[in-house]
DNA sequence: CATGAATGAGCTTTCATTCAT
DNA sequence: AATGAATGAAAGCTCATTCAT
């Protein structure tokens, strides 16, 4: 029998990026065995050595074409628009209407950074770091312009991230509330948060003062060291600690 | 020569129960092993059997305490505040001072829950739910007295916690903002979300729809599947896979 | 080249199950280690799983291969004999012959059953049970027929069966007795009892009264208490302690 | 509170001995752990260092007096009885009655000779043969005299010993034939067997042959090999492999 | 007489990975 | 493109044993 477009090969190895996909959401990236990937796609682990490297790539693949993904398609969502509200509503919008739709690879993209090894962690924090920058850009220039209360863009923005990023803790499609609801109830709470409220809780704060963060969020999650010997798994060490 | 005050073995307890929450907090519940973790206090890995009945029951009580100490903290930090408004705030500076102050042990007990076994893992949701619950009521109360513009208060409570708790993150200690700095700054971004500027959003909830969210965030975290046969080390298996 | 004809997994499985009866015979199955077992046959140790899921489907494997090895060649042998003495003559000769040839696997049989898991244990037992039938059946129809005088078929099965048995706790190949004249001091021996020297010994028994025994030998050996948390090896307790 | 008589430690080491017989009989003896045998007792397990210098002399001390005292009691039994065929009763119930008495040091020793050390072995072997050397002496003189028809006395030592012993697989106390109804049945079988219906089977022996035995059944249990390094448990070797 | 802390060796089992076929 | 046999390392855990107190 003839094969069919898109040979097996490119089948098997879409199945397999799928199955991880899956699995490292199930189970962790450490708790996902290549057993259980290629049983799940009907091969003998030996053969997954086909369609990666080794299982931190397959990790690595994962997460990088994941955010490419993320960014690209929310650079096309804000491409035309300029003013700064509707941006962030745009972002808001945009954010947990793909991080509802695609919860694995969101999941596995903030969970499993800390199983990534110092070069390919140090990539995807870059691209985090772009996508950040689309958010604190806005508010900086909403800032600027007048229409947000916002001192520090930075913290607003990991803020503001970790809320909506937080939806797909809990979010279950086919309940109650629709996406656009729980879209309009986070915007709510965002566009509330960076207009004109703050000014009830807090005393205005020393700007000159010396940061309190780190560069990025990023670089809080654990960094691995340097691998050593032979084909030792590779371990992380966290900065913080 | 006698003892040391306080017996050796309360003090290894003590530098196990230290140790292990720094490695699991660097490499991961899965990725640290013991023979790590006995190095770390300088003991043979099976020594630390002594102090522990296995490495889930470890990882069990660490989750655990931490989870007991932040109720009472919290509970006792709102005992008397009754305006809900005022909790509000008490809530949010306890939360954020809380995180800034023990993150390593706040980032396991929200990372490895997915590590923790079915029966230990119900323990901490439970808990976490209880958690979530001073400010569920708080917004809840608010929202009758009409001084919260929060339509679902649950919604609103995974979001505000989300955020949050995204400080650590990305907080170090000694950076140029202080402690107090970024609690009024996220203060600042909860008040103003939950009073008021939500109108200038959303379109009316149907309230009576049917819920689009599990029970809890904490339902989302993968469970164990049921222990089947012999000793095989339990593996996890995401609800919404 | 080529795979050799039997593929080397096949013929590693053969190696590994004959090394297993080996060790297991002269160390005993909690004795004998699985890194032995690998160096036997030449593998490391993690490769014996390709070969049996856990060391103790390994034993399983071993005493149910051979109970029903031993258990359809008796029956063959029997098949044609009617004669209650002649199925006796013909079953001593049997289990005497079998037993000294198959040593390790009989010694094993008998041995270990205390190392088996509960229904691994079971399953052997039924086994077993079936076997002594074979005996048991004979004795009563003799019994019946009156050319023997055994007034406790179940009794007599057991002390015979103990007494040929125990010929592989002694008997070695090429000594002074050959197999056959072993057959027949063991027969002269076992007709001896059951025909016509018992009344000249023992008081008529009561036989309506209260049986003085379990249901089977087997059922003395030591029994594994069900296993009830996490991956605790399994312990055997006794019935009768 | 004063001591009682017999002192704590002559109590805590009758308590040790009869938990050990207890947990022996239960387990086995590689499966018994130290810290079982501390707990059954009350004491932590390094506390049993004082009542004996390691495991295996726990074992050892254990089979060898069963021994000495099973074989004190039968020649206080055997003493006056100069008759062959009452020497045989005599012997037979005395064997049958003990063993259904103290079945776990009977089960113990009989399994657990594979368990000991070379040199405790070969002491414990040496026992069992005097203790065989009752019966077999008696079997020669009786054949001697022409009442019994034995050929191989060696033999029938082993045989009917196998056969008496094999009560303790499956007798327990409280069951329909009483202990003497057994002994009656047993006793018939063992009679019967040496006396009169051997011809039926067997044709004459050539005397002279090469002996297909060893010296003693108990040659055939493992040997130990030479301990060799450390504090290692000591391994087996099987002579008959 | 007994504890309790610790050792060091060894166990069964799992894993990522390799490679001849 | 895939198999299946095997590796070598490491994991969690248990054990008999020691010894200062």
């Amino acid at each position: 029998m003839a094969r069919t477009i898109g040979s097996n090969g490119t089948r098997t190895a879409e199945a397999i990026r799928q199955a991880g996909v899956k699995l490292i959401y199930k189970h962790g990236y450490e708790a996902m065995s290549l057993r259980q990937l290629a049983a799940e796609v009907g091969l003998q682990s030996g053969s997954l050595y086909k369609y990666f490297e080794n299982k931190q790539n397959l990790l690595f693949d994962i997460v990088r074409e994941h955010m490419e993904d993320l960014i690209s398609k929310a650079e096309a969502d804000l491409a035309g628009v300029a003013d700064p509200l509707a941006r962030l509503k745009a972002f808001a919008a945009f954010h947990l209407r793909y991080h509802m739709t695609r919860m694995a690879h969101v999941f596995i993209a903030n969970m499993e950074i800390r199983s990534l090894e110092d070069e390919h962690r140090a990539t995807i924090i870059a691209q985090r770091r772009r996508y950040e920058g689309l958010l604190e850009d806005t508010l900086r220039r909403g800032a600027e312009a007048g229409v947000f209360e916002v001192r520090e863009p930075k913290v607003a923005t990991y803020a503001i991230i970790s809320m909506l990023t937080g939806i797909c803790m809990w979010y279950r499609p086919g309940g109650r509330l629709s996406q656009e609801d729980l879209i309009g109830i986070y915007t709510g709470l965002v566009v509330g948060g960076v207009t004109g409220a703050e000014e009830a809780v807090a005393a205005p704060l020393p700007l000159e003062a010396k940061a309190s963060m780190a560069t990025s969020p990023a670089a809080r999650t654990p960094k691995a060291k340097t691998k050593t010997t032979g084909k030792a798994t590779a371990k992380r060490t966290a900065a913080g600690a």
